[in-house]
DNA sequence: GGCTACGATGACAGCGCTATCATTAGATGA
DNA sequence: TCATCTAATGATAGCGCTGTCATCGTAGCC
């Protein structure tokens, strides 16, 4: 183990005090030109990195950034993660992950980890915090942002989307399109997927083409299999339906593949649209349309606001709505 | 903000010193136990959490284990971090990514970041670190695992299997079935993935049925999108291809639906099998071959490693291999 | 020329915890 | 009985860094 170099050996060997070191890597301006070259200089001819528990320690704050996401597998938190990632690498800052697995009670648990770091920042998934969680990220000294969706009475901060009108959006076209039986499928119905389903059932109550026999859920994590399942499973019940919004990408080419097994001819027989618009939904035969959300901006924004309030920039509205995009594809009789 | 509570007025609302606090909390068994019992109730009446940055100064070690990966966003690397989660989540131990996209230069970097903070463990994937990254690893004072694959020398600990015996197995299974023109479609040729190519390669030689001209390959990542575009350009170049090895899961979903467009019955006309056995690749339709690797019991098995040796237990063999399985299904002739 | 103002640097203390050694009380044995 | 040992607890001194003053020198001013 290379032996650690501190900040005294480096004070020692450009001739000046370990305070005067400690300004020169933080605040450059502070200190006079040619000390600071002698500084730069006894730095990299020892190669001194500083200890950051000792920073930590010393200033009562961790340049880390905690993000607390319900699932690491589910592409839609990793593209959010990509962002906050491109946006936040070349910085001083760390970035530390928390997975909260969809649970109230984990996600208290890591707030409490994190926050025992005093943290430079949080960015937290959601809108749904228990009471205890919300309060613990009030009395957080440190910039928070919600991520994923759009809701009244931010914490502090705010980027996403609303769920609900972007699956109303959806179920719109799906009307528009002539679909007159439209069912939902929905897995693991977390608060935002209720609000896309809340969505959903608005926009089909007001067309008069609502009925909750074609609205087939199961609480299981969503995949490509389950949503062949549900799709089975609701066409079972409901043979009249002409068209299913699915709660994600996975559950829609689930269904195209079960509708294939049953040759049912999307878009004729049967509509399909997804939510989330992952890669794989356009080059799928046919492709499918599906709900575009801009995760990887979320991200980038996220990181962006927390970035500004740290350096006392203008972190510009407290609320950022990114809207999300119908992509009407062949699966909804959309262009081939 | 909660103002933190210290060790110290633990001790003094339990009525013995700091030191003892500090003993009862990390080997409860070397205190008295009443003491313990008295000062584990002035800890929840106080709702005391230790900071860790003060421990990692005091014990030049933080409780943390840093994994390095070459992608979040890809499903084999966030089903390995499924893994590690699931072993470390009750621990003590915080887990800390660093994303290094797949170039050396950036995972030496980050190597650097992670080692000074003195880190417990440490995780990375692959065997093809740079000389310096290696040096880095081999000085670490702390257990390390290598991940995702096998291969000789390891720097201390290492479970994955062999890509290029795992690719070779597939091709082997295309041949038995029957098919003679073998095509390959590759996306980023990483060092894993050149193994698999170089699986694929030689089992096709040795049964005299390889072509370099039915090697399709392209240096941008792959997607469903990309299997598509890569088996139109093959079947235009070679038109006979009878059956496809893809280098990873999109690929070959993407391969299986340029199929379905090009009117090409699968698996009867056009063989196709994929790499890492995705959820999606059973739901499919026809159901799709691929070749299953135990992504996240490998990363329940790195934690293990790494615990054992931190708790002076028996890590077991140095290098595990989980192996890969051929999972045979409809689109190469597999039953239905 | 003497005074203030200010920029650059340094001394000191301490962040919250633990490694190390010292101390104490009780148990053991000749 | 007294030396010897062991288990439990405590005192002390940092870990490497930075916040908070204090100090010093010099430019600017009347």
């Amino acid at each position: 183990m290379a032996k650690r170099v501190t900040l005294a050996e480096v004070a020692a060997r450009a001739g000046v005090s370990p305070i005067t070191v400690s300004r020169a890597l933080r605040r450059p301006d502070t200190v006079q030109p040619d000390t600071r070259a002698r500084i730069d200089a006894a730095v990299s001819a020892l190669g001194y990195v500083p200890d950051p528990a000792a920073r930590a320690l010393a200033t009562g704050r961790a340049d880390v950034i905690g993000v607390l996401i319900p699932s690491a597998t589910n592409a839609v938190f990793t593209d959010v993660l990509t962002g906050l990632y491109e946006e936040l690498s070349e910085t001083r800052f760390d970035v530390q992950y928390g997975i909260t697995r969809y649970e109230p009670a984990t996600e208290e648990k890591l707030l409490g980890v994190f926050l025992r770091q005093r943290p430079a920042g949080l960015i937290v998934a959601g809108i749904d915090q228990t009471p205890a969680a919300r309060r613990l990220l009030e009395r957080a000294d440190c910039p928070v942002v919600q991520i994923m969706e759009t809701g009244p009475d931010p914490v502090d901060m705010m980027v996403g989307f609303s769920h609900h009108d972007a699956a109303a959006a959806a179920t719109r076209h799906l009307i528009e399109r002539g679909y007159r039986t439209p069912g939902f499928l929905g897995a693991r119905m977390d608060p935002r997927t209720q609000r896309r389903f809340a969505g959903f059932r608005a926009e089909a109550e007001a067309h008069g083409v609502f009925d909750p026999d074609r609205c087939e859920t199961t609480p299981v994590p969503s995949s490509v299999g389950g949503g062949a399942a549900l799709l089975r499973a609701l066409l079972t019940r409901r043979p009249e339906t002409d068209a299913v919004f699915c709660n994600n990408d996975d559950l829609a080419m689930g269904a195209l593949f079960e509708a294939m097994r049953l040759g049912l001819a999307v878009p004729d027989r049967l509509g399909i649209c997804g939510f989330n618009d992952l890669e794989m939904m356009h080059a799928a035969e046919p492709a499918l349309t599906s709900v575009r959300t801009n995760r990887f901006e979320m991200g980038v924004r996220a990181a962006q606001m927390i970035r500004a309030r740290l350096e006392g920039r203008d972190p510009g509205p407290e609320l950022v709505d990114l809207g999300a995009q119908v992509q009407i594809r062949r699966s909804t009789g959309g262009p081939v």
